[in-house]
Order: structure tokens, then C-alpha cells, then sequence
RNA sequence: GCCCGGGUAGCUCAGUCGGUAGAGCAGCUCACUCGUAAUGAGCAGGUCAGGAGUUCGAAUCUCCUCUCGGGCUCCA
């Protein structure tokens, strides 16, 4: 009989041979091939063939192939603990990025301890050993909890789709469809709820490593019981695990919490509290140098400046809704001379009050009032995470108050600025999703609807890509909020930007419009760094310290080899401070070669040497970082004109300032 | 908040069986004046996170609190 075998062509195959057969004979060599597409359905490698199939590889070294090692390198976890503990409930156990976990439940309430993976990693390694096979069988619902009557998480998995006739996308991915459920048992007996697919044995799989175990709530909810999970790694080759542990190594490289303490940025002082940074002279610099760059484009981009306090009555929170909404995200309350207090956990209601401090025309919209806000929010211990998660954060904050017809260009104008602000500081990597409408929210669905159709008509107008994110907006607001990926790949969330019909209207906000008649405006939050603490981290590990020379807080270091060169080397940073650089000198009081480390240590992009020839000739040796080969006798005029290019504030590139 | 693991000098870490604290770097002093990633010697530096308990004796064992890290939940 006839296959199309896809990228291979037409192809003869026997027929009683099977995928495994066609994966000899075409796949890229033995145990490559994990499973299979047959007319665009994933298969194990097991399922029979029929004349005029088209069949697709899943090949080992691909997203999808990995994630099938990584699902049965989870069924080997789980058996393995299963028999580590006998009477264990296993729950869930998925491919993730990177990896996959399981979760469990221990009889008599057991924890897992970080001393019992390399005993499960054992225990694993025997099962692989004993190359066991994957194989699917299907149930009804009723034979399906009949299999697992001794485990309660899978018959409630199948119940939980038996009962209302639809399909979870976890019990799905969990082996429950519409009609049947879909077993994997493996030679030894284990079996497992799964939709699969899997590996056709436990010969496939052993690049793996156990990394980490925590506690997870049961489907992901604090109010049910908290399960023990189990984290791990899988790849196609050692080779490929290999790498990937290299570049967890890497990622703790960049660690903005350690090099934070290595620079001598900022640190989190127990005295002050968790989750509140202070910033060492380094660090306060650098946020000076990234907030003034921010001040001036949104100047020059048509924000007016607002200045506002910590704390306010609690009526002014009443009114906005966060008492109602946000109470748990907030300070407890502070009683003086008979009112109430909270420290603010956004910014919005100061600026609304600016705003209706008089009355407003038309004339002035779009307001744009623009501060560097701190808000303070109760994170609970867990979450906090450096500058990343922090209980004081400020934010680059903005509300835009504008008619009904801005309010689609503003958001179009915004997105670009959004952009253009981050681009400049080197971050090119963007993706931007629509939040949309949450299960708790204020306002009536057509206001959402209106909201959240605007946002996306601003990014359909300009062009820009985006996913929607089902439930995540605020209380008040559907969201655009932009993600961005770093040097090595993570996402952080960055920019958010929202349109607030709510806020508007609790705080009976108006203005006068063109026909002498009170109109509401309409309210956009947006903060483009998100926070100012936590975009400085993800520069931080982004650049891995070595920030833009435009954001270091010392620019150039000028060193003398000897004592007779010192007055040339202060002469050198007098014409480098003349244009504007941050430069100090290190005299000769310690050898070259280790002034020279320390510099480069610390990152700092320029390390000048100066000797007796330079004096006479009036050169300098420049050591530039990232490199390891000076430029020696380079006349110091033409070091000044290259440093005056490093040294400048990037453009804002995408935005025009007239728009 | 919950599960697991940590907290020893400014930083990175060692500290055995419970016997009273150690290194490297950084700092200070002195000497060295040096051409591209660590000059040498000396000095100083610790209520072993805090508290309670067990013990003749606790950095070490037990409990509580604080705090940090990895997850879960939440989120800028």
C-alpha cells in the first residue's frame, strides 16, 4: 500500500508494517521519530496505517516531540513514586516549557523532601532500564471508574467531564474526551489517564533530571488540598539536557538580585521591611538616568506632569472601588485624628483629582497627566521576587482623560510610544496581548465591550500582532499589556495599558463639550516601564550588568600606569567630564593588570591606560568592554569624538513627537 | 499565605561526633610605581538571623519567630 510520508514523498510500505517500520526506514536514525501526524492527528507510533494516509513525523528534537518525552518521562515519575509510596494518589502530570512535573498526594499526609529525588531518580532510571512499553487503550466513563476507583483526582478528572457533557481543556490533555476515556498502561501494570501521545517505550526516554519539588494546590486552587509536585527536565539527547542545564546556569548569571549586590546597586534592608528596596548610589543613578530619559519624552510627547502623595482618606479609595475591589492588594489601614488611611496602591484617584480640580472644556483634550507614582501593595511573602515583585513599586504612570473620538488614536499613538520608549533602551523583542473582561469586574458588558473593542481597533489600525488573553484584565478595565523577551528568552511583563470606563463616571467626571453640553470622558491607565524597580531588573538581566554605556553609572576609568602619568590621567578625565561622561581615575597604587580586572568587573565600558608615551604623544590606550584587545596610541582627540557617540541618549525611533 | 530548602565577617563559603569560630576576596596600614583580567607583608573584622528549650557545655540537637531562595496562588 501507498503512504504520503510528508516532506519524503510517496512511499511502498507493507501492510502489516507499522509507524515504527516507516520510522526506520525514512526518520533521521534509530529512536528519533516519537510519534506521529496521520491525516493531521498526533498518534503513537503503535496506531495502524491505511492505504492513502498521509503521515507526518514527530521528530524527538522538536517542540512537539520533546513535549511527548517530557509526558512520558512523567509517567515514569509517577510510577516510580508510586512505588517509592505505595498508596500514592497521583493527580496531573503534564509537559510544561522546558520540562514537565507531577503532582501527588503521599499516604499520611507525607512530604516530598529535596533529599528524595535522587532516590525517585533512581527508581526512574530502573523502570527506563526495565524498557518498558507505552501502550493506549480506550474505556467508557464507567470502565474508566472502575480502572481508578483507588484514585480519587482521576475519577474526579472523568466525572468532571461525564456530568456536564463538556470538555476541560486540562481533562482533555488529561486523556478525557467527549465519549471515552484513554488509558496508557505500561508492561509493568501502571496505568495512567492520558490522551497521550507516548513514546512507544521507556528505551526512548533518560535525558532527564529531577529539579525541584513544591508544594501545588489541586487545579490550581488555594481552597483545595495542596498536592505534592515534583519538576523535572527531559530532552532528546544528553547533549540537549546538557545544554539546557547551561542555560539555567546562564539565567543565574544574570540574576539581578546578585548582580545588584555585586555592583553595589541597591539591597533590601530587613531593618526596612521585605519587599522594600533601597538604592546604593550606583543603582539610584542608573534610575535617575532612566527616569530623566522618560520625563523628557513624555514632555516632549505632550504629557503634563503631576505630583501626589503616599496616602489618602479612605473615602477617596471608597469611591474609586478599590476598598471594594483591591482591599486584599492593599496597606492596612492607618487611624489618624479620626480618619482613616491607606497608602495608595495606584495612582489613578490623585490624578482624577487633579483633573477635577476645575472645571474642563473640550479645548484641553486629550489631559495627559504623567508622574512617577508609588504606590504601595501587600504582596503576600511568597510572591515577592527582588526588584521584580517588590511591596513599594513606582510606576511610570499615566491617565489620559479624552472624548469619545480620541479615544482609539490615542491608544494607536500610545502603542507606538510604548514601542519607541522601549526600544530605546535596547529591548527589540515584543509580543502585546488584550486582556479582556475578568470573572470579578465593574461596569456593564457593553462599556467592556466598548473598551475592549477599541483597544483592539488601535492595534489593528497600526498593525500590531497581538493574542487575547481570555479574563485577564483589571477590575475596571480590559488590558494591553506587552511582553517582552530578553537576551536568553524569558518574558516579562512590562508595558500595561487600559481603558477605564469605570473610574470616569464613579468619580462623576465631566467636561464641556463643543454643543455647551457636560460630557463624560473617557480614562486610559497605562505605565510603560510597568515599574521603575522591576524594569531596572529586567535591564539588569537582560544586559547581564553591562547596561547601555548611556545608562552606566561610570562611563570611563582612566588608569595611570605609573605615578609621572597622573597629571595626564586627570587631564584625560577633565576632557572626558567636558563632554559629558562619567569617568574617574585610579592612580597606580595597586599593579595594572589588577586595576584593570576590577574594572572590568564592574562593566564599565571604556578603561583608558595612560604611560609616559601617551603623556609625550598625547594618545591613550582604550580598553573597550567585551573586548580583550586594547587599542593602544589612539590620539585622545579621536577617543573623545567615539565616546561623545557612545556616550548620547538613543532616539525615541518609531514615534513622532507631532502626532 | 501554603509546600520544600537555606541564614556563619561587607561578599563567596568551610566548620567532622555537641567541646566555645576559619579561609579567600573586599577594608585598613606599610612596602612596591607597575603598559592591559588578581604585587607582597601585616592588621582589623563575627551576640554563628533572633528568642526559648535540651545539655556540664549548642554555630551544631528541639521548638517558635523573622528573613532569603525554589515552586503554588496572586501580580507591575
Amino acid at each position: 500500500m501507498k503512504v504520503e510520508l510528508l516532506d519524503i514523498g510517496e512511499v511502498e510500505l507493507a501492510s502489516d508494517d507499522g509507524l515504527v517500520e516507516l520510522a526506520k526506514r525514512y526518520g533521521k536514525g534509530p529512536k528519533t521519530v516519537v510519534a506521529a501526524r496521520i491525516n493531521g492527528h498526533l498518534v503513537d507510533l503503535s496506531t495502524k496505517v491505511a492505504q492513502g494516509d498521509t503521515v507526518e513525523f514527530i521528530h524527538a528534537d522538536t517542540v512537539q516531540g520533546r513535549a511527548v518525552i517530557r509526558h512520558s518521562t512523567a509517567h515514569v515519575l509517577a510510577q516510580a513514586v508510586v512505588r517509592l509510596w505505595p498508596g500514592t494518589y497521583y493527580a496531573i502530570g503534564p509537559a510544561i516549557d522546558d520540562g514537565f512535573y507531577y503532582d501527588f498526594e503521599l499516604p499520611n499526609e507525607q512530604h516530598f523532601e529535596e533529599k528524595d529525588l535522587p532516590l525517585i531518580t533512581s527508581e526512574m532510571r530502573k523502570i527506563i532500564d526495565e524498557n518498558q512499553s507505552f501502550s493506549r487503550r480506550k474505556y467508557s466513563f464507567q470502565g474508566g471508574k472502575t480502572l481508578f476507583a483507588d484514585q480519587p483526582f482521576k475519577v474526579e478528572i472523568i466525572e468532571s467531564v461525564q456530568g456536564r457533557g463538556d470538555t476541560l481543556e486540562a481533562a482533555s490533555e488529561e486523556g478525557v474526551e467527549d465519549d471515552a476515556v484513554s488509558v496508557y498502561e505500561n508492561s509493568s501494570g501502571f496505568v495512567d489517564l492520558c490522551r497521550g501521545p507516548h513514546v512507544p517505550s521507556t528505551s526512548y526516554l533518560g535525558s532527564f533530571a529531577l529539579t525541584r519539588i513544591s508544594g501545588a494546590y489541586w487545579r490550581g486552587d488555594e481552597k483545595r488540598p495542596q498536592l505534592q509536585r515534583i519538576y523535572g527536565t527531559a530532552w532528546e539527547s544528553k547533549s540537549a539536557l546538557d545544554a539546557h542545564i547551561r542555560m539555567l546556569e546562564e539565567a543565574a548569571k544574570r540574576d539581578h538580585r546578585k548582580l545588584g549586590i555585586e555592583l553595589d546597586l541597591f539591597h533590601f534592608p530587613p531593618e526596612i521591611g521585605s519587599g522594600l528596596p533601597v538604592f546604593h548610589p550606583k543603582g539610584a543613578l542608573i534610575r535617575y538616568l532612566m527616569e530623566e530619559y522618560a520625563r523628557k519624552a513624555h514632555l516632549r510627547a505632550g504629557y503634563e506632569f503631576a505630583w501626589t502623595p503616599h496616602l489618602a482618606k479612605s473615602n477617596l479609595f471608597s469611591i474609586s472601588g478599590h476598598l471594594e475591589w483591591y482591599k486584599d492588594g492593599m496597606f492596612p489601614p492607618m487611624e489618624l485624628e479620626g480618619s482613616t488611611y491607606y497608602m495608595k496602591p495606584m495612582n489613578c484617584p490623585m490624578h482624577i483629582l487633579i483633573y477635577q480640580s476645575r472645571s474642563r472644556s473640550y479645548r484641553e483634550l486629550p489631559l495627559r497627566l504623567f508622574e512617577f507614582g508609588t504606590v504601595y501593595r501587600y504582596e503576600r511573602s511568597g510572591a515577592l521576587h527582588g526588584l521584580a515583585r517588590v511591596r513599594g513599586l513606582t510606576q511610570d504612570d499615566s491617565h489620559i482623560f479624552c472624548a469619545k473620538d480620541q479615544l482609539v488614536p490615542e491608544v494607536e499613538r500610545l502603542i507606538r510610544f510604548v514601542l519607541a520608549l522601549l526600544g530605546a533602551f535596547g529591548l527589540k523583542d515584543f509580543e502585546v496581548e488584550v486582556a479582556t473582561r475578568p470573572d470579578k469586574y465593574i461596569g456593564s458588558d457593553e462599556e467592556w465591550e466598548t473598551a475592549t473593542a477599541s483597544l483592539i481597533s488601535a492595534l489593528g489600525n497600526i498593525g500590531v500582532e497581538y493574542k487575547v488573553a481570555e479574563g485577564e484584565g483589571a477590575f475596571y478595565a480590559p488590558k494591553i499589556d506587552v511582553h517582552l523577551t530578553d537576551a536568553i528568552g524569558r518574558r516579562w511583563q512590562v508595558s500595561t495599558l487600559q481603558v477605564d470606563l469605570q473610574e470616569p463616571q464613579r468619580f462623576q467626571l465631566g467636561y464641556m463639550s463643543q454643543d455647551n453640553s457636560i460630557d463624560i470622558p473617557y480614562m486610559l491607565h497605562r505605565a510603560l516601564f510597568g515599574s521603575v524597580e522591576r524594569f531596572m531588573a529586567i535591564l539588569i538581566e537582560h544586559f547581564e550588568g553591562a547596561l547601555p554605556t548611556w545608562l552606566m553609572p561610570k562611563q570611563v576609568v582612566v588608569l595611570p600606569v605609573n605615578e609621572g602619568a597622573n597629571a595626564y590621567a586627570h587631564e584625560v578625565s577633565k576632557a572626558v567630564k567636558k563632554i559629558g561622561g562619567r569617568v574617574s581615575v585610579e592612580e597606580a597604587r595597586e599593579p595594572l593588570g589588577a586595576r584593570i580586572r576590577r574594572m572590568k568587573l564592574e562593566k564599565v565600558p571604556f578603561v583608558v591606560v595612560v604611560g609616559d608615551d601617551d603623556v609625550v604623544a598625547g594618545t591613550v590606550g582604550v580598553n573597550r568592554r567585551g573586548s580583550n584587545h586594547p587599542e593602544r596610541d589612539m590620539p585622545i582627540e579621536l577617543f573623545l569624538e567615539e565616546l561623545k557617540v557612545e556616550i548620547r541618549e538613543p532616539e525615541l525611533e518609531g514615534f513622532d513627537y507631532d502626532d
